[in-house]
RNA sequence: GUGGUUGUAGCUCAGCUGGUUAGAGCAUCGGUUUGUGGUACCGAGGGUCGCCGGUUCGAACCCGGUCUUCCACCCCA
């Protein structure tokens, strides 16, 4: 019996339109990425648990899709843990491999392993696929792929300027206008945890805190409480909660209740720095902005978080996100490197993109001429034309049997085929051929000898 | 992981409070006599109504379970 074919959720297939959309953004962002001066690398789909596992946090760690062991794995496990039936106490001894859930993770182990080989500052860039189990929903995928671009090596803020500008270039690139880079830094709010005295609820404070625009100062401020945050310390960092004004204005009002916190002070003033040089520089489409209850859930940033928002009136969660982590190699045994990096969240920008109309018409035209196949001997010289045209880099191809002409001329439409030859027994008898072009409709005859110069199709 | 939602031909959907051989549009294929599509007409194929079980004389329709879709939460790209 025939069994019904699916697919995973959160997993699909793409078609060749997709595709070529898909393939227009990664173009751009991979150019943005080489005229930056990044240079590629590609890790394995999968690590070494212990890789991964702790880098995330615990809700991470959930999320993680680990990897059966081979063999006969389960008579492996002891009888106590086995009886234990906790599956936390299990799942280690029975996998001991996992599918990669960034690419930030895997590029600090790749640095510590190839130290000796790398030249610092080491400027990488990836592009590859990342699992997460979570339940998929509105641009949520279990499968989706992140670009992202890291300096390690390199403590500058300059980095992170760049970095910025390249959100900027590529969003430019896209002629998606109207995203808002937003950014924070991990200093100020662990100096404000200090100075609220919640240092050991850094966390908690951060992720609550961060959802600030989405479900109102109440709200955070009871989340907080039942997070064990004491009144008193909210009462103090309720500034936060109405933050206003320009950037330098903001940066004012932290500095002035960071005044205690040396950590929240070099947190400020590196927002300050890097918020100058960028309006020195000034961006194409984008606009910086400074949000000081942007946190990013992923513990490993230690200086400036980036979040890039979508144009406004788009339901989309964010399309690109970083930071600078100052140890994340430090993990893996190499001490003080730093690195800062951004990601952008492809399938997301697709989304948008798709929302917003922006993607080009011609990405659909993935075959500029088809010549139509009248018979044995016709069909031969137009394959010697289609060859000439792949000669001049111009993608051809001959419809492949000598099918009724209405049904070729229906397949070409179909294929947004730009243009059609047609090469008979009469074109054939006077050594010519006949271009049609497929949207006005016109054509003509040419000689069959004809060099195919870019003005020949402009008609 | 929690809550809700969806599932009928390839696609988008209709199918009245359970009642005879389950429909439409689009798509596909064939034809409308020889070489012109996107824009005509005619015809055909295609569904054990997500899956399993239950209630009933009878279920696409009711009930339970399961998978899937989408959405919100958690978290995140």
């Amino acid at each position: 019996m025939a069994q019904k074919p699916s697919i995973p959720k959160g997993t699909r297939d793409f078609s060749p339109v997709e595709l070529a959309k898909r393939n227009y953004i990664f173009d751009i962002i991979k150019k943005q990425f080489e005229l930056f001066g990044f240079q590629p690398i590609e890790t394995p789909s999968f690590e070494n648990s212990e890789t991964l596992l702790g880098k995330y946090g615990d809700e991470g760690d959930k999320l993680i899709f680990k990897i059966l062991n081979s063999g006969d794995f389960i008579s492996k496990v002891d009888d106590v843990t086995y009886s234990s039936k906790k599956s936390s106490s299990i799942a280690p001894k029975i996998t001991e491999k996992a599918l990669r859930y960034d690419l930030t993770v895997p590029f600090a182990r790749y640095v510590v392993m190839h130290q000796n080989e790398i030249d610092f500052p080491f400027k990488r860039y990836q592009i590859q696929p990342v699992w997460r189990a979570d339940r998929p929903q509105k641009g949520r995928f279990r499968e989706f792929y992140q670009c992202d671009a890291d300096v390690v090596g390199a403590n500058s803020l300059l980095q992170e300027v760049e970095l910025v500008q390249l959100y900027d270039r590529v969003f430019t690139e896209l002629d998606l206008k109207g995203t808002t880079i937003k950014i924070n830094n991990r200093k100020v709010l662990s100096g404000i945890a200090e100075v609220i005295g919640a240092q050991h609820l850094l966390i908690d404070f951060t992720v609550v805190l961060d959802k600030l625009d989405k479900i109102g100062e109440e709200k955070v401020k009871e989340e907080m409480l039942a997070k064990g945050i004491s009144e008193s310390a909210i009462a103090k960092a309720s500034p936060l909660f109405s933050m206003l004004g320009s950037a330098s204005e903001q940066l004012g009002q932290l500095e002035n209740l960071l005044a205690d916190s040396e950590t929240g002070l070099s947190g400020v003033s590196e927002l300050k720095e890097i918020i100058d040089i960028v309006n020195e520089l000034g961006l194409n489409s984008a606009s910086l902005e400074l949000d000081v209850t942007l946190a990013r859930g992923l513990n490993y940033y230690t200086g400036a978080i980036f979040e890039v928002a979508p144009p406004q009136g788009i339901q989309m969660g964010s399309i690109g996100g970083g930071g600078r982590y100052d140890d994340l190699t430090g993990i893996f045994g190499l001490k003080d490197v730093s690195g800062v990096g951004i990601s952008f969240g492809l399938d997301r920008i697709y989304l948008v993109l798709e929302e917003l109309n922006l993607f080009p018409k011609q990405i659909e035209q993935s075959l500029q001429v088809l010549a139509l196949n009248f018979g044995e001997k016709e069909g031969l010289v137009a394959l010697k034309l289609v060859s000439k045209l792949r000669e001049n880099s111009i993608n051809a191809d001959l419809y492949p049997s000598a099918a009724k002409i209405q049904k070729q001329f229906k397949f070409a439409d179909k294929r947004n085929v730009p243009f059609v030859i047609l090469l008979g027994e009469e074109e054939l008898k006077n050594a010519q051929f006949i271009l049609k072009n497929m949207i006005t409709g016109e054509q003509k005859a040419l000689p069959l000898d004809i060099d195919f110069t870019d003005s020949l199709w402009d008609f």
